[in-house]
DNA sequence: TTCACAGAAGTTTTT
DNA sequence: CTTCTGTGAA
């Protein structure tokens, strides 16, 4: 690391005065040229700290870069803005926000609680929630939000889900959030653009305030993003942004890799910079991951290189099932650590969370030490999250999401019929919560139920007393106001006594905070655990083996990783009948590949248990066969010209859809899947239309041909 | 109003 | 196989 910097990144860090582009291919030292950059900001080119703002993809890397920085120069890097854009734009909407008619301190909803607005608005439409799935509406709304298309333009995009309900959907649930002083993840990015718009002034101060703009994991921005940092650099043109066109793995959120490959139009005179020498991985592992990400038609051209040595082969096991891949895998694991590979020099990536329960129940009987990323996250436990409610609704009393969740918990008696008429008066006329509960007797309840409200909110203003002191203090006052041990030691099932070490444990964790900030209100606490990301909880320095999915090892190395699941259909994941994105799925498998420093080891299972049902044949990966022969080593059943005894078998076969996409048209070279074959590769094509006929050879030399209309062919170019 | 049970639905990735 | 939702009895 403390090596010099070479050409192409003194570069870099030296240029100013344009819009640089960046382009860091995987383990080409963007972290480094980043620090480095921003301490010759201030150290030579004399840019205050405070005027200089660097977004990067987690909080973690944030305060990484901001010690890095530490230990280059000497400065003030407090006064630095460093952090993601939902975390920079949070705290500008704490600053500002009273501008747009919210108050300062509205509450962030996360995807739980935007689902309940969801549903608690399209209940409140009179409309069925079965029919009309709150999921899939939140999921739409985000969508739009995600493409800044508002309620008032869905309808006349002509190139979205148009829905007349949707639309009504969207519009009522904004005015829900706004009623509740809430805001969505989404809302962070957005409001900031509404009040760049609506007060010039401010969007002026913030241009002045940001002399230098940086952004790291610029390939995975979506529209509003860029639009915050196009609106501060516009003017000043001092911007550097770093990304990889080959590391987008976020469309489906809607990151624009537009935002990359148009750098330089949205940004006249851009300079554009090319990282090519990687310094991470071995020869093999950047051949091999070349190949796979090399078959994608929409990338930038460009090959990464290195000095370092070819290494060992890239690892290809197959095995029986899912458990005897987590047995087989980890079993390496430990092979591992006998040879001094400690257990955080290696980690374990699947495509999707539910796969690490296999390999949990196997840790756990060999008792190895392992830590998961994501999944089923501390502060999603529903213990945890009645606590935090409390608290939200301390902070905001027009959260009525949290006041609901609280309101009869630990039971109070205060049941459907009392907070289904609090719920109708909120969305049904102008009050919000907080006015509503301040005019109960309006409310047609009966005197009893009044008091128990009343109690409640006796409770709560005692409790609020403590809003000024620090955060353990009000936790501490929340548990014993209301007995929340004495409601989980009535019986005593190991439930309970789980749920209460999970109380203790947030109680330490706020106790932490307490200490490690100088700022360490209640309100501090909620916002940053609001905005911690997945990555931001895990200590890397713990002795324990990582499990992650592939999307949260962005960004980061390891000595050995292990890919599982390498299977058709869920490496690369097909969803089913719309159209799949395989390339950004091959995106993803290259960045799991491209984070091991020695070795890579990538295992599939031929049948694979997909939740309740029985077990389904599986295939392997087309991505495996993509990596050459001669760059890998085969447990004793994976030779690739092995023919798979497999069935291509999922979702797909079940229901009776065409497989066949209209527009999707076939090549001559093109991947195709069969489902009785395989994944072949068409060698011939004789006529047109429905009625051609193609001609292809699968695994094993085997040669078939097909009348298209009755192929059952999908295209998996 | 509360608790307990049965049935249904659901697993893509995340700030 | 789990987690959530709704229904019915106490």
């Amino acid at each position: 690391m403390g090596q010099i910097l070479n050409k192409q990144q003194n570069e870099a860090v030296k240029l100013i005065g344009c819009p640089v582009l960046i382009f860091a291919g995987a383990g080409s030292g963007k972290t480094r040229v980043l620090t480095e950059k921003i301490a010759h900001l201030v150290d030579e080119v004399g840019i205050p700290p405070e005027h200089i703002l660097s977004v990067t993809f987690t909080n973690k890397a944030a305060s990484e870069m901001k010690e890095r920085i530490l230990g280059l120069i000497r400065c003030d890097v407090s006064k630095m803005t460093v952090g993601t854009f939902h975390s920079v734009c949070a705290s500008l909407l704490r600053k500002h926000i009273n501008i747009l008619g919210y108050e300062n301190n509205f509450t962030i909803y996360d995807q739980n609680d935007a689902k309940q607005a969801i549903k608690n608005v399209i209940k409140s439409m009179d409309l069925d929630v079965k029919t009309f799935q709150p999921n899939k509406y939140q999921y739409l709304i985000s969508n739009l939000k995600n493409k800044m298309i508002y309620p008032k333009d869905v309808l006349l995009k002509s190139d979205v889900y148009v829905d007349e309900v949707l639309c009504d959907i969207y519009t009522e649930y904004n005015k829900s959030l706004k009623e509740n002083n809430a805001v969505d993840f989404d809302d962070l990015l957005l409001l900031p653009l509404e009040l760049f718009e609506k007060e010039n002034t401010l969007l002026q101060y913030y241009q002045k305030k940001f002399q230098y703009v940086l952004v790291d994991e610029y390939q995975d921005t979506n529209k509003p993003q860029f639009e915050f940092i196009y609106n501060l650099s516009k003017n000043n043109n001092e911007i550097t942004v770093v990304g990889d066109d080959d590391q987008s793995i976020y469309a489906w959120r809607g990151a624009d890799i537009n935002n990359i490959l148009n750098f330089s139009s949205s940004f006249p005179n851009a300079t554009t910079i090319k990282l090519e020498q990687n310094y991470r991985s071995t020869k093999t592992i950047l051949d091999a991951a070349y190949n796979v990400v090399s078959k994608n038609q929409h990338r930038a051209d460009k090959k990464l290189w290195t000095d370092n040595e070819d290494g060992e082969p890239i690892s290809i096991n197959e095995f029986e099932n899912e458990n005897n891949e987590a047995s087989g895998v980890i079993e390496d694991v430990l092979k591992n650590t006998q040879k001094n590979i400690s257990l955080n020099d290696m980690v374990l990536l699947y495509r999707t969370n539910s796969q690490s329960r296999v390999i949990e129940d196997r840790l756990r009987r060999e008792s190895v030490p392992y830590h998961i990323v994501g999944g089923m996250k501390f502060y999603d436990r529903k213990e945890i999250k009645d606590l935090l409610a409390y608290l939200r609704y301390l902070i905001n009393p027009k959260d009525s999401i949290s006041f609901f969740r609280i309101v009869n918990f630990p039971p109070r008696g205060i049941g459907k019929t009392v907070t289904d008429k609090i719920l109708k008066n909120i969305t049904n006329t102008d009050q919000d919560l907080s006015q509503t509960l301040e005019s109960l007797p309006d409310l047609d309840l009966s005197a009893k139920q009044v008091q128990k409200v009343e109690d409640f909110l006796s409770i709560i203003d005692s409790i609020k007393e403590t809003i000024n002191l620090t955060a353990l203090d009000t936790i501490e006052k929340l548990i014993d106001e209301i007995n929340i041990n004495d409601h989980y030691t009535d019986k005593d099932n190991p439930e309970d006594y789980e749920r209460l070490e999970n109380i203790q444990e947030l109680v330490s964790s706020i106790s932490e905070f307490v200490e490690r900030n100088d700022n360490n209100s209640v309100e501090d606490f909620i916002e940053e655990v609001s905005l911690l990301t997945d990555i931001d909880r895990w200590n890397m320095n713990e002795q324990k083996l990582t499990l992650m999915t592939l999307h949260s090892s962005k960004g980061l190395e390891f000595k050995n990783v292990y890919i599982l699941g390498a299977e058709e259909g869920l490496l690369p994941l097909s969803h089913g009948d719309d159209d799949d994105d395989l390339e950004e799925e091959r995106r993803l498998f290259y960045v799991g590949v491209t984070r091991g420093i020695e070795k890579v080891s990538i295992s599939y299972a031929n049948s694979r248990r997909r939740f309740g049902s029985g077990p389904m044949f599986s295939l392997r990966s087309s991505f495996i066969d993509s990596i050459p022969e001669e760059l890998c080593s085969y447990n004793s059943d994976s030779k690739p010209s092995y023919v798979g005894r497999t069935l291509f078998s999922d979702r797909k076969q079940s229901n009776k859809k065409v497989l066949i996409n209209k527009d999707s048209e076939f090549a001559v070279n093109d991947m195709v899947q069969h489902k009785l074959y395989g994944n072949g590769k068409i060698t011939n094509i004789e006529g047109i239309g429905d009625n051609s006929k193609i001609t292809i050879q699968f695994r094993g030399n085997i040669i078939k041909k097909f009348i298209k209309k009755y192929a059952n062919l999908k295209n998996i170019n």
